[in-house]
DNA sequence: AATAAAATTTAGATTATATTAAATATATAT
DNA sequence: ATATATATTTAATATAATCTAAATTTTATT
């Protein structure tokens, strides 16, 4: 049995391991996790010592494939907790990290099979993200950064891709939420911040940052 | 911030309260959380540090009043989680146990509110245990062990007074569960064992340790 | 009331996680 | 290629929770 605290440290190293194509490095976790890279030393030693992952000195970790299994598991089960949270106890996507973060540990295989049943097996979270099945697979499907977009195309939102409260609370205050349409009436070369129509109603200037964090597909 | 250690301290200790009318002994605790009278001085003189309880050196503990509160909130969350479980979920009421016990380290207040709101205010938990309402009272209602009612007297079951896995499925398997109707044939005095008639139709020799754990009410 | 038995506490270790500070290795820039 | 900056590891500590064994206190028994 894995402690929570390991299981963070697999699933964290798991999400570096999606976006870079390279080893992780111990600062990266660390800077992910907040916590200091000695401490993040310490753990990928034990959990390479228990074949979690591949690691050589100075020059970062890989998951093996049951880290992999474990991190997609802990992954799932914080996804499934997700949509309960919004879908069932009507919480806004904003207030569900934090609760997330915990409920993803507790450890019953039984209690995840059901609660993904009565959630009628849900294909993605209340960010847009996928939820791994039970054999670990995610779904696909095609998506594009809203900075990406030409002028007057009109797109669907799909889902954000960071889910930091304040983020998702600007977003709600702009009546930017999934499914949303939206359309790009201007970009502006200097900043590459663009004013965007939401829903045919709205007018809003958003920033590139904000842009480029919000997936979308072809409407 | 309390750890899910400590919490389970203050809910054992509580528990035993309940049934006990004095100070909590050292070995009872030990005995209940199936560790050693060592840690337990450890982990008591640390809560009475922190006030969660009132400690004297060879005499035992008791709660004050905000570890009344502390124990009382953890039997709320454990109990709707039950609730949650069963009635949601369809777990069978001998599965529970463990999964409630992870769930209700779970942190946040509104998380609780939320889920009592969903369960639709439940006022028992699927043992018949009460579910202490936000402000920590519990909802009282006369109840008798079957073990006490006369001969020829039709009852009702309300709940058990243990939830040990074996003892639940045994019930399972005679048939009784919350709701159902007994009424006792027989009393052997020589073990107390009685003979009693389930549901109008079954009849079944039930130990009198079974006649005493479980709750009833006059039909 | 003295003694034996039981309960409780203390002392000394252990394991897990984390920290800071120092030492060492790697990467970068001239 | 060397110096410097950055990243990483190691060493030395700290806290939380636990344990066993020894010491102490309380309770029960005669």
């Amino acid at each position: 049995m894995l402690s929570p605290t390991e299981e963070n440290y697999l699933k964290s190293i798991f999400k570096i391991a999606e976006k870079e194509n390279k080893a992780v490095s111990t600062n990266s976790i660390a800077n992910l996790m907040s916590t200091t890279p000695a401490s993040v030393t310490d753990m990928i030693q034990k959990l390479s010592q228990k074949k979690y992952l591949q690691y050589t000195k100075y020059k970062g970790v890989t998951l093996t494939q049951s880290g992999n299994k474990v991190a997609i598991k802990i992954i799932r089960k914080a996804r499934l907790w997700e949509v309960f949270l919004v879908n069932k106890l009507r919480f806004a996507w904003h207030q569900i990290h934090n609760i997330a973060d915990e409920l993803e540990h507790v450890s019953s295989d039984e209690l995840i099979s059901r609660l993904d049943a009565f959630l009628d097996y849900p294909k993605f979270d209340p960010h847009g993200n996928p939820v791994p099945n039970a054999d670990g697979k995610f779904t696909i499907r095609n998506q594009m950064a809203l900075a990406d977009i030409p002028l007057n195309q009109k797109v669907t939102v799909l889902g954000v891709k960071e889910n930091l409260p304040d983020f998702l609370r600007y977003l709600t205050d702009i009546n930017i939420r999934i499914g949303v349409e939206i359309m790009v009436l201007q970009q502006v070369p200097y900043d590459k911040s663009m004013r965007i129509l939401i829903d045919n109603k709205t007018e809003q200037v958003i920033s590139r940052s904000t842009s480029q964090l919000l997936s979308v597909k072809l409407t």
